[in-house]
DNA sequence: CCTTAATCGAGACGGTACGTCGTGTCTTTAT
DNA sequence: ATAAAGACACGACGTACCGTCTCGATTAAGG
């Protein structure tokens, strides 16, 4: 007699891990991360609240890792001699994150790291640093290159765009169109810097 | 001497609800956001959940409204005749209202906004939105003195002050001094709108 | 265009009491004692609670009063000369009183008799005591005329009846036809009393 | 002078049960069956109320499993070969029941019978049918014996014992002493199961 | 190859908070 | 004066998760 194959094979591991992540995004699409919880994520995943408890501390935590699992390792911008468009690609990587398949992910972590600082410590560091590196990496050679005016790009000129970008994602609740990166671009960010005709 | 108050004369109305808004900003200051609970703010108010419920379906409606409650309730800036000054003003007002006493809460609400389109709706509406307006205000002043050019008071110009503040304090986790407003604005706003020379 | 007549009479007094009465053993009916509520009844009868608890202490009060008003006023036992006829009337008046229309009601109560000492006494003196005295009566007439022995209805003897009436109902759950009666009376009451022949 | 045991062990299965089964009499005995909750349970038994839940549907459902817990697991009765001693044995197993230390957890069971199907239902089968079917047994071993008419013990005549025990208590209030139980035996029951002499 | 140690899955446990319902009291408005 | 309406403070309900824990069952690795 063939009884029904009842046991699945044991995860643990790598396997395990990567199944928890999936479970998490998974969770997340279906329930938004207001109701996102460890009994769901571990019932998802078809482990044991334990198994999440011995890798994470917190859901948090868990959380930021399985973004970070999903997002691509490097954030870079290939320098293209045009201020203009590097600008573009830069802001276009960030507005994709926030509107890519982890979006919702990503907005959750961002709106609830006023809420823990070990959350915002981890998420800046992790996600959105990365991020603004390869904005400032933009910057700095186009000011090598002389096409913005030395000195132009302050902290807070580089935060700009970021700030736009999340600020129309979080706060105002629209989508942004690649008009919209070029408006931001050309009505903000380059008039900061061009150099005094 | 007389003998104990035993019998607390039963609020009702107004004088209730006041209490209420006291309770959930001392229930704010004491656990924070992340620990703020319906229970919590009832035991510190001396009332029923139920007074609770009967009036905001949720712990963010009851948390907006207390914000709104204990917000200036206009938020205009005088003036002066020079966009300078306004912006700054109007720019401070913004920082003030996610630094002052209330500011943990603002910020909570911020950052939750992005967990329930009813939160973020209301707090868009009555918080965001009034302090934008009066920086609205100040540029189609002054596009009306010829301060600026016609026309350079886009929306994304416009958000772009909130932005940055907000960004500032949320994501970035940082204090704004009276240094960094005048900074946004110099670096940032005045360039993206001053007339061509 | 006249609006509608959304002002019901205001009713007092007695029409009230009345009102509610109904309400009682309407929502009893419908949801059971179990989930009787004063709060239902207050609806039912579209009254204010304050009106049923000015007039009764408790929901346990106001169940009583509205069983006492819709029971039969008198409940006796025509003479007829056959002690076993008499007998048969007097259960049957009993186990109507628990198998009618408010039999629902009553059970309730005589199951929530143990619960308070007010609720037993008054619904020992107002229900089951003027049921017993009828059969009470039965026995005494029928010892008056010899069909019985003098001193076999001891007061055990008398309960007797009652007793397995509303055991059969209350405890066993059970029904009582007319040939259960009978088979009560034949084979329990009727040997305990029946003269030595 | 050993350390506070601050970290009571937890407790689990068995001996958990027991100790809620102990809580749900002491909880009994303290407040009554009126105003037992499973609120008053799981704080006396120092545990949480979804262990309660856990195991018992309904406060009904737990007070029932306290009591089976706590009565004597059978209820028999020695065949002495005299019918009126057994008879007096049977009920009193039964008089105990409900006069004993758990006696008014006992008789709030009874009373709440009428109150849900399942109640019933359960009463039934763990605490009154055993002990009814002790008394049948001493019927029917009387009726071997030839003491008693064959065929007298009827479904009526074997309930006389339990439905004037239980009445007594329960409508009437009132303690049964062992000359009561005399009574009940000699004045009801053995004349309706005498032998015609 | 077989033991041994790790870790998985399952779920019980003591808690906290949830959002709802009913209580009995009290106040207000309108007959 | 009292009916109707409903707010109020309170307590319990039954549920959902929390983070901890115990307990076999499974699995990989070492002797």
């Amino acid at each position: 007699m063939t009884s029904a194959p009842e046991t699945r094979q044991r995860r643990r591991g790598q396997a395990l891990e990567t199944a928890i992540y999936d479970a998490v995004l998974a969770e997340l699409a279906a329930v938004g991360y207001g109701r996102l919880t460890m009994e769901g994520v571990a019932a998802r995943a078809r482990t044991a609240k334990s198994s999440l408890y011995r890798r994470w501390n917190s859901l948090e935590d868990l959380v930021i890792a399985a973004v970070h699992h999903e997002l691509p390792d490097v954030a870079t911008v290939a320098e293209t001699g045009d201020v203009r468009e590097e600008l573009l690609a830069a802001l276009t990587l960030i507005a994709d994150t926030l509107t890519g398949p982890i979006g919702p992910a990503v907005t959750s972590i961002l709106g609830g790291m006023n809420q823990s600082p070990n959350l915002q410590a981890a998420a800046r560091e992790r996600i959105v640093a990365p991020r603004v590196r390869a904005l400032q990496t933009v910057f700095e050679r186009a000011a090598a290159r002389g096409e913005i005016r030395a000195g132009a790009a302050t902290p807070f000129v580089v935060q700009t765009g970021p700030a736009i970008v999340i600020h129309t994602c979080l706060v105002r609740g629209l989508e942004l169109s690649t008009q919209d990166i070029e408006d931001i671009v050309d009505q903000v960010i380059l008039p900061a810097v061009r150099p005094a005709s």
